[in-house]
This record gives C-alpha cells, sequence and structure tokens, in this order.
DNA sequence: GGGCATTTGTCAACCGGTTGCCATAAATTG
DNA sequence: CAATTTATGGCAACCGGTTGACAAATGCCC
C-alpha cells in the first residue's frame, strides 16, 4: 500500500455527485415530503460570483477582482458588486479559489503530542496571530514519532501555505526537504538553512544557577531529556556554563523518559548524586522527582532544591509550588507564525533563527538549604 | 466591512499567479542560478492524472476511477494506473477534488479555549478517531466569547464536513441552523434535534458522595460554575440527588470564574458555610479552593474533603493530589468524531444523544473527617 | 479637438479531479 | 449461435474563482 493510497478508500459510501448538471436550480422551496433529507447545499451560502455578476450587471472576472484586488476596479462598479454580494450573503468557496492559486490560507503545525503541555502555549500563540491575520491553522501531532511526524508532514504540505514545526523529531534533512517546497519553520530546535525560533536558555539558567548559588547549594544535577533532543543538549551546556561561572560541581544524570513518571524513576540517581540542587529537562520530570522524594520523606525546599523548565501549565499546582525557567512559548507560536507570513508576503527572504528571551520563574521548590538535622 | 470581507484583504503582496499556460512544462533540472529562489512547484509533488493517464495509456477519467472507486476498472488496468501513480509520486489535489464533490476529509472542532486542560483530550480523541478514518481536524478557538464562536463556526462550514462544537457557548437555535447545514455534533451539552455526546455524570456523582458519606460527612457544598453552563446544572443537580438518597445535606455556592483564581475567592464562603466536603464544577476550582484552605491552615483532607471534576492534567500534581469526578473526555472527542462519521456515511441518522459513564477517581484530597481538636 | 496614457471591464483559458452518459467489448443466457 | 446483460473505458461538461491579454472608455495635456 503506498502512502497516497491512505487518504482515498473511506468515500465509498458517500453520497455521490449532486451537481445539478442540466437542470437549472429551481429552489423548490418546500419539500416537506422528505422527512430526514440529507444536509441538502440549498442554504443561502450557495451565492457564486456568477450569480453576483448577473445581479450586478458586470462580468464574473470583474466580480472577483472586486472581491480580491483592492483598486482593480472602480470605486462605483466596487459598491455595485458589494451590495449584490451581501444581499446574496456571498461567501468564497475556498477551493475554488486555491484550485488556481494554489494558496490556502492556512498554516500547518506539528506538535509531538498534542496533551503534553508544553504544546499548549505554542499551539495559542500561533493561532492568535494567525488568526488575526486571516489564516487558518491545521494542527497535527506526530505521537512522539519521527516517521508520523513526517507522514503528516507530507500530507499537510499539499493543503497549508506554510508549516510550523515543533519540537520535530525528524532529520535536518527531512525538514530541508519539506522547506524546499513551502515555507516552513522551526520551534525549539536550530536546522541550518531553515528559519528558526528557540528560546535562548542561558539568561533564565544562569539565572537559575546563581540563586541556588546565594543559597548555599554547591553541587547541581541536571536531569537530561531524550537523548536526540537538541533542546535538552541547549540545557545542559547552559547548566555547565553557568556552574562554572558560579563555581558550582554540576552532574548530569539520564532520564527514561521526559514525563512525570520518568521523574519519578531518577530519584534514586539524584539522591545517589549527593547533589542538593537539581534542574531537570522540564516541567513533567521535576513534578515527578518531587513527588517521589517527598514520598520518600524529603523535605522540599529544606533539604533539595528542584528547578524544572518551560512553565508549563499545572507548575504551580504542587506543594510546594514548582520553580522553573520559562519559555515563552506563546512568543515561539506567534514568532514562527509571524516568520511564516513574512516568508511570504515578505520582500527578500531575511528569515533567520528569533531568539526570544527565557527567565527565571522563582516559586516554592527552590531555596536556602538548611544543614542537615 | 461586511464578515466575508475579513478572509480577503490579505492577499496583497502575494505572488503572482505561476500557471504557467502556453508553456509546455519542461523540467529544466539544473537552475543553480536564481540563488534564493522562491519555493517553487518544481518539486515532485505535481504529478496529476493527466500525467498518470499519459504513462499509463489511458484516460484521465479512467485514473480517477482507479484512485477513488475501488472496482470500476479492471485489475490489469488498476495496477497499470496505480504503478504509474507511484512512479509519478501521485498526491490528489485535495482541492481539485473538493470543488466538485465538496467534500473535504476534515471536521472541525471548536472549543472555548485552546489552554483549558478539559479539551486537551477531547481534541486528542477526536483527532485520533479522524486520523484512523482519514479526515484531518480542523480547531479553533472561540475565546470564551459566544460571537466569536459562531463567527469561527461560521467560517469553518465552508471548508469541512461536519463539526464538532465542545462546550459551545452559542445559543440552541444557532447551532440547530448549522445543523441544518452540514452535520454538527455538540459535545457536554444536550441541543435538542442535534446529535450530543453528554457525560453522564450520575454515577461519577454518586460514588463521590456515597464515599463522602462513609467517611463521616454530613454537610456537602457543591460550587457551581458559570450560570449558563448547562453541565454545571447537570451535576448540581446530580449532587442534589445523591446527597438525598445518602442522606447529606447539600448547599451550593456561587464561583465567579470557573478558575484556580475562581476556587480561591470561594474559599470564604466554604469555609463560611459550614460544609466539610466540598465538590466543585471543575478541577480548577477544587485546586484553587485547596491552596486557599491550605494557606489559611487547614488540613486536607483531615479537616475538610475537596472533589473536583473532570480529572484534568495536573490534578494530581497537588498535595494531596485530588480526587475528582472523571469524565471521560478523550471518549467523548472520539465518540462526536465517529457519531460524525456515522452521519455522514452511515445509512439513516439515527444519531440521538450518545452518554458517557463517570466515574470517581479517589485521590488524597478527600476521606475521613477527623474530629476537630 | 487630437493624441497619448490610464482606467476599467470583458474574454477565454486554466487549476485538477469527478461523474453522467455512451460506445464498445466481454460474459451470460436461452 | 443470437440476444441480452454486464463490465470497462472514453468523452466532455462541470465545480467556482483567477488572471493574462486585450479592447473600450475615460482622463489629461497641449
Amino acid at each position: 500500500m503506498r502512502e497516497r493510497l491512505a487518504t482515498v478508500p473511506l468515500f465509498v459510501a458517500v453520497p455521490h455527485y449532486d451537481g445539478a448538471v442540466t437542470e437549472p436550480k429551481t429552489p423548490d422551496a418546500a419539500a416537506p415530503t422528505a422527512p430526514a433529507k440529507k444536509h441538502a447545499r440549498d442554504g443561502k451560502s450557495n451565492a457564486t460570483i456568477y450569480d453576483i455578476a448577473k445581479v450586478a450587471g458586470v462580468n464574473p472576472s470583474t466580480v472577483s477582482r472586486a472581491l480580491s484586488k483592492p483598486g482593480r476596479v472602480s470605486a462605483k462598479t466596487q459598491k455595485l458588486i458589494e451590495d449584490a454580494a451581501a444581499e446574496l450573503n456571498y461567501q468564497v468557496n475556498p477551493f475554488a479559489r486555491a484550485l488556481p492559486t494554489g494558496r490556502t490560507n492556512t498554516f500547518g503545525l506539528i506538535v509531538a503530542d498534542i496533551t503534553n503541555p508544553t504544546f499548549f502555549d505554542i499551539i495559542r500563540g500561533a493561532e492568535t496571530t494567525a488568526t488575526v491575520r486571516d489564516y487558518t491553522l491545521v494542527l497535527a501531532e506526530s505521537a512522539e514519532s519521527a516517521v508520523t511526524e513526517l507522514t503528516a508532514a507530507r500530507r499537510m504540505m499539499a493543503t497549508v501555505d506554510g508549516l510550523i514545526l515543533a519540537s520535530p523529531r525528524m532529520d535536518d534533512d527531512d525538514i530541508r526537504a519539506l522547506a524546499r517546497d513551502k515555507p516552513v519553520v522551526v520551534i525549539n530546535r536550530e536546522v541550518d538553512g531553515v528559519p528558526c525560533v528557540v528560546p535562548d536558555v542561558n539568561k533564565g539558567i544562569s539565572e537559575a544557577v546563581r540563586s541556588l548559588a546565594a543559597n548555599g547549594h554547591h553541587k547541581v544535577a541536571f536531569v537530561a531529556g531524550p537523548p536526540q533532543s537538541w533542546m535538552s543538549a541547549r540545557r545542559w551546556e547552559g547548566v555547565q556554563a553557568a556552574c562554572e561561572w558560579s563555581r558550582l560541581e554540576a552532574v548530569r544524570l539520564e532520564s527514561s523518559k521526559p514525563t512525570v513518571d520518568g521523574g519519578r524513576q531518577v530519584a534514586r540517581d539524584v539522591r545517589a548524586s549527593g547533589a542538593t540542587a537539581v534542574l531537570t529537562y522540564n516541567d513533567l520530570l521535576a513534578i515527578g522527582l518531587m513527588q517521589e522524594l517527598q514520598a520518600a520523606g524529603m523535605v522540599v525546599p529544606d533539604q533539595i532544591s528542584i528547578v524544572g523548565f518551560d512553565d508549563i501549565f499545572g507548575a504551580d499546582f504542587t506543594t510546594p509550588p514548582l520553580t522553573t525557567v520559562r519559555s515563552p512559548l506563546g512568543e515561539c507560536g506567534s514568532g514562527a507564525t509571524t516568520l511564516l507570513l513574512d516568508l511570504l508576503h515578505g520582500t527578500g527572504e531575511p528569515a533567520g533563527t528569533l531568539r526570544v528571551e527565557t527567565e527565571l520563574v522563582l516559586r516554592g521548590s527552590s531555596g536556602r538549604l538548611l544543614p542537615a538535622g
């Protein structure tokens, strides 16, 4: 089975072609005989530019221009046509428009996991910005799989004007291949030759580490995310650099998966490491870690400080609420959309990497280390 | 400004029509002169059924049939065409297909707030089911406004085969008007004449109330949600009924808004009510309420039990983790999608209301009431 | 008022599949 | 073996809006 076929087979039972070819469209007002009729297209939304042209007494192409090329027709005709359109309750048919032009006023956004709160704000940021500029956002999920991701991306390519990949799992080369076809913007990863939006971790991390140093910590553990995660690598680098600057010792621990569960599992290693402060690849790990440590009787932050990354929804539900390095995820989403818009409507293509700032959100899970006793 | 215009004005700076009308499509392989070229459509994805027809030596209409009407052409021709399609890396153009048929293999889903975790699972459930059946899900947000919601719905109607409204804010009549045009399914609300998916609150609530009664509680407070919320009314009814059955006293309190903040604000009233157990309209309220009560020195669940609704993401991040009445939101999303699919592909239209079960998720925030002292 | 530059509107081709209708070929039946 | 049904492929119209080319109308200047 070829991939293409995957988009086909479900049409079987669909009602057949109903374009009235030769019959005149007499709107037979009352047809109360058929009790439970199909959702007919006899609504008021089927006016076309041809209908408008007839009402306004002009050529359809003039209607088309009046409605999509401001200034191309005279003010008088414009008004004539707009009135007719209003009267007929005209709505352009997006498919008819997309067919010759190829543009759809639609952007695609692919995320690894719709239920991962990290993406919520990205989605919302992108959606908001897209809507403001009259674009529609289409969402797809890769279920954390590089293959699914690529399939989804390929499928989307046919129907969107541009694509946003949030924390993509696929190869750099695959991304570049997609970008050759249509504008693509990547969030949370840097890919050579493709416009990207990445949070600059340094500011937030150095704030976090300075805060830890000031509170008497000397050894910091970093719980890493997935090995292939670009962002995890950046964060670890940032932690190392900041620790060096503050003369703290930094150790790296691995997690099995970047979830609450993964956080629980890594608690053993954290205790064994002897670190008194932990930064984790993301908030979910931090929350799981904190739950497990507390269950083992440790007091946060008196005995150990925990700092997450992202400031996801729910990060302040914990007791104590989680200190975290916030990435402006909403900004990432809206920034990526803006980049896409620039790429499409802009003059040249200067679109490079857009960096956004991170900051420390100081809450209760980090603080002064109390002397053991 | 008419609404229609809102979809138009942004096209101004877009690159112009590039359909090579008279020129033959000579794929000039190497064009390394233009350094930063526009995203050309010279990719390999521009094969049409006409190209396939040429390669396979048949008529384009035969190609169309081979690819979308299983059995309509002979096995031999079928294979011929499929091979040609594979060779040319053919992908159907969704717009060309949608234009004559009107079907798009797309569903719309409108939620009040993308960042409200209640909707996450609904979205995912719908997305998953839609994808399995080769439908794409398009998401829109109403920003909690009935007007925005209706606008979004109307705009979507043009491009989708069906629409799902999750906890819609608009009038019953508006919903029915939409449903007259195309299949519509409503989640979390019952609208006469429109297929709906609603969690049946009774089982979950009675489990919760029985558990509270068994733990020595006598007076239960219910913190209500927005006055116009259909679901809030159902939950209050359920709580009253269950309390009557268990011979508990039930009082109703109002919240300002169904958020964490709203939960904090209602803490005063809760304490004043004298209730020893609280059910809240949703988990966010429960979490805010718990935070505020704990900040005031109360111990949960020793002095007061708290039970939420929905079991949203993060409900188990709290200390103690939140007891809650879970609605199978994923099921709601996938159920609504299935209903839509049935409506489109099914035989008759028996689609009525689909009820899904709720259940108590017993965690740490509810339990035995300790004698004061 | 004539000549030239602009506006403004029309014509027709086109985007890429879909499907009703028909002709032919093949299969079935009496 | 003729007659009829069925399977198969081709033809052409069509979905609805877009746009290059061109002609008609208008405006402007001397």
